[in-house]
DNA sequence: GTTAGGG
DNA sequence: CCCTAAC
């Protein structure tokens, strides 16, 4: 049996050796951060930026070739290289000793990169017409090797071992200042037309391979190339046309995978180079709630605004003259293209990659495309509130945009008829030959209504069948890694990779009215220390319910009974439910549950007048 | 594996 | 809900 971790590694433990050292956490913390901080997402960080130089400088050489041909190749392979040596240096070695033995399919390397321009208004079906001036693809020797190789390994340092960046920048100078009262509505006009407007000079699209290539995620699409889109953080994927549904799913048991998800999520896993902070901020204890909230979004801001003279707090400027409202300024700096997956046959043309790639892009931003405004993470959804009413203006460091292509996107259902990833039997079963009917709403991401399903024994079944996936998962590696046919690009963000494939955070569930009643009567008579017989007593099974769920309720609840009834959310708890927390919290606290201990089984529906329940 | 708390 | 420290 292949264990869990096993399965995480791709079954390459030898070459990966301990991931964790066993030390104690802090030295463990600290060591990371230090060696990895910059050896792991810099390179990336550097990729982009140089090739992003290197491109514009050519740019006037590479202008464009035609209108037909309006792809070009620019192939640099050591002048990125070179940049990048430095950085990169350990682990090429590492890689190239791992990739010795297949190192023979590599023709010859090249730095790899995409880069479109100007910009994708003519994608956009914007007001202009034109087309794309020329697309240029450079693929760095790592890529190659991976994509020829399909590897299928990752070791801790080839989660950046992935290769190239995988975001799409799209570069605007600055925005203009907008007066505080100015609608988000106006500020969305004006970041589109920013956007569709040539005020940027180019846009990235690094990508890497996929490691471990997800059967879900591939789409047919005409001739065996497969293309698709994945939403970097939820896992959610978005394919263009005929793509159908594909799930995520998740590969561990829940304890295993929770463990193991807490390993990658840990935070000596994180890696953010120092200079993103901005990121590390948001990342660190945003992207849960914020990325969740871009669920089904092909594009998610990559930066947020900055602002260009002030700090935050000092952000607003005043335009004495013309308005008397304040201005907020904006400065976007890039928006990011969430990860894009193509596959082709190994004998596919360069120009056909090229065609392909745009082809793909094409279908995310084909349409029109939407520039939204997160803000804390939240979409603002109202374009009517103002920037002042939104907090924008004072709140600016957290705001963010993405671009909403027009792709056909169910969701929004406040809930999910599924965890994102969980059916593993949607992916085990749908693999990957796919009708081209099938709904595109069942892509990835799920919906799943909170008092959806029979979950008892599907979750059962879900257990039971993890085992198999783990099977299957790692059946599917050594075949891909075999056919070298298949030609995978996968633009990666590695942080939001490994989060979207083993940390994802559950579907959200709204505790019932009735469970909520249930809770309480356990409680009432078990006490506030005993989560784990509340479980059993009260929700046995219900297997999405943990006692620490159960736990964090509670600590809920009797958070909901202490404030006022418009300070609460959600779907409303009888005022005699929250009571009788009231009730049981005091005389629990007040009676240190915890000594409590065994079986008083006398129901504590006295709570309020306080019993001797005590017994023992 | 559970608890208890902070986030 | 997530993440962790402490048991």
């Amino acid at each position: 049996m292949v264990s869990k971790k096993r399965l995480r590694y791709g079954g390459f433990d030898a070459f990966r050796g301990p991931v964790v050292p066993k030390a104690p956490r802090s030295i463990r913390r600290n060591s990371h951060k230090k060696s990895s901080a910059g050896s792991e997402i810099c390179p990336f960080e550097l990729l982009a930026a140089v090739a992003g130089k290197l491109l514009q400088e050519s740019e006037g050489s590479a202008s464009s070739t035609g209108p037909q041909q309006k792809e070009e190749i620019i192939i640099s392979k050591d002048i990125i290289k070179q940049e990048l040596l430095e950085v990169k240096l350990k682990r090429s070695e590492d890689l190239d000793q791992r990739y010795c033995a297949e190192s023979q399919f590599i023709p010859e390397p090249s730095n790899l990169e995409l880069q479109l321009e100007p910009p994708l208004k003519d994608l956009l079906h914007s007001d202009n017409d034109s087309g794309i001036e020329h697309a240029s693809i450079v693929t760095t020797s790592d890529f190659l090797k991976e994509v020829t190789t399909n590897v299928k390994l990752e070791s801790p340092d080839s989660k950046n071992g992935n290769l190239c960046d995988a975001n799409m920048d799209t570069n605007i100078p600055k925005l203009h200042t907008e007066p505080v009262e100015k609608q988000t509505e106006d500020l969305l006009d004006k970041v589109n037309h920013s956007v569709l407007n040539k005020q940027y000079s180019s846009v990235h699209v690094p990508f890497y391979s996929d490691p471990v290539p997800s059967a879900s995620f591939l789409r047919h699409r005409g001739n065996n190339v497969k293309i698709g889109v994945r939403d970097d953080d939820e896992n959610s994927f978005s394919c263009n046309h005929h793509t159908t549904k594909m799930k995520a799913f998740r590969l561990q048991s829940r304890s295993g995978y929770r463990r193991i998800r807490r390993m990658l999520t840990s935070k000596y896993w994180k890696t953010a180079p120092k200079l993103k902070d901005y990121e590390q901020l948001s990342n660190r204890k945003n992207t849960y709630k914020r990325e969740r909230c871009q669920k089904r979004k092909l594009f998610h801001h990559s930066s947020k605004p900055e602002y260009v003279e002030e700090t935050s707090s000092g952000s607003i400027s005043n335009s004495p003259e013309r308005h008397p409202s304040k201005r907020v300024k904006f400065s976007i700096k890039s928006f990011k293209v969430p990860e894009l997956y193509l596959e082709m046959p190994e004998t596919s043309t360069v120009g056909s990659l090229k065609r392909t790639v745009m082809e793909a892009l094409m279908a995310i931003i084909g349409g029109e495309l939407h520039v939204g405004v997160l803000l804390q993470g939240k979409k603002v959804r109202d374009d009517n509130i103002t920037l002042q009413q939104t907090g924008i203006s004072l709140n600016s460091d957290t705001l963010g945009f993405m671009l909403e292509p027009t792709l056909p996107q169910p969701c929004q259902s406040p809930v999910q008829e599924q965890p994102p990833m969980s059916p593993p039997e949607c992916d085990n079963h749908q693999p990957l030959s796919t009708s081209p009917d099938s709904p595109i709403t069942d892509v990835g991401f799920s919906n799943s209504s909170p008092d959806s399903p029979p979950e008892t024994q599907l979750d059962n079944e879900i257990e039971k069948r993890k085992e198999e996936l783990v099977a299957d998962t790692k059946a599917i590696v050594p075949i891909q890694s075999m056919n070298p046919e298949i030609l995978s690009i996968v633009p990666l963000n590695q942080k939001l990779n490994k989060r979207s494939e083993l940390s994802q955070r559950r579907t959200r569930r709204p505790f019932s009215v009735s469970e909520v009643e249930a809770l309480v009567e356990a409680v009432e008579t078990l006490g506030t220390g005993r989560w784990r017989d509340v479980k059993i007593r009260a929700f046995d099974d219900a297997n999405h319910r943990t006692y620490v769920d159960l736990k964090d309720k509670w600590k809920t609840l009797v958070h909901t009974a202490s404030i006022s009834p418009q300070q609460r959310r959600g779907e409303p708890v009888p005022q005699d439910l929250l009571d009788r927390v009231l009730a049981a919290h005091a005389f629990w606290s007040q009676h240190q549950s915890k000594q409590h201990g065994k079986h008083q089984s006398e129901p504590v529906q006295t709570v309020g007048t306080p019993v001797k329940v005590c017994l023992e």
